[in-house]
DNA sequence: AAACGGATTGGCT
DNA sequence: GCCAATCCGTTTC
């Protein structure tokens, strides 16, 4: 059920980041179980990319989580507020990530609620990449955890969208890099209410 | 040593 | 629509 670390050492990271919408993402956290269809997600496409932290080969003690083998999560803070939440994929020393940005509650909706303190009803409960990991209880504890572990884990359920439900766009928030902000590495479910609305 | 700005969000105008 | 919240790696003095 859950996926095996192998699925995560794939090279081509625009490849997964499209792979792992309607994949099934989960936590446990001392006994409360929640789950959420990946619904967006962002690649992030190693030293070469200027959007990523590893530009250029940067190895701080933050980025050192990027360069292990892909199977592990990397969390970190964003403006000092928000935890975000990426699976590290491909080989040790390819820093190559995909950022979580959205997702479909699945199971535990009461338990995000409370996280959330907004009502399950609302899209935004689990809309945008500080969202999703408030909901799920991710936060920096979360760093670096291998992905097929009792606390945090991704299952294939079967859910498979076609090509034409897919949408692709440039990524969100990375004016800063350049000519690599335009790249069209930011994927999403067609029409699916959980999908972040940014203002640009 | 200090300032800057960001893979964002939610509350107030 | 604007802006504050507020940590940390990077840049600049």
């Amino acid at each position: 059920m859950k996926l095996p670390l192998s699925y995560y050492s794939q090279q081509d990271v625009l490849f997964l980041a499209r792979d792992l919408l309607g994949k099934v993402l989960f936590t446990e956290i001392n006994g409360e179980r929640t789950a959420g269809i990946i619904v967006e997600t962002e690649a992030y496409n190693g030293i070469q990319d200027k959007a990523s932290h590893a530009y250029g080969g940067r190895r701080t003690n933050r980025t050192e989580t990027l360069y292990g083998q892909g199977g592990i999560s990397y969390v970190y803070l964003c403006y000092g507020i928000h935890h975000l939440f990426n699976v590290v994929t491909s080989v040790e020393n390819d820093p190559h990530a995909v950022l979580i940005r959205a997702v479909e509650p699945l199971i535990g909706k009461e338990i995000m609620e409370t996280r959330r303190n907004i009502p399950a009803s609302k899209s935004a409960i689990t809309s945008g990449p500080g969202s999703v990991a408030k909901a799920l209880g991710i936060n920096k504890s979360f760093n670096k955890k291998e992905l097929d572990g009792s606390e945090i884990w991704i299952e294939d359920h079967g859910i498979r969208y076609h090509d034409e439900e897919i949408i692709t766009s440039p990524r969100i928030g990375v004016a800063y890099a350049q000519e690599d902000a335009l790249l069209p590495w930011r994927f999403f479910v067609k029409g699916n209410p959980y999908v972040s609305k940014p203002k640009q």
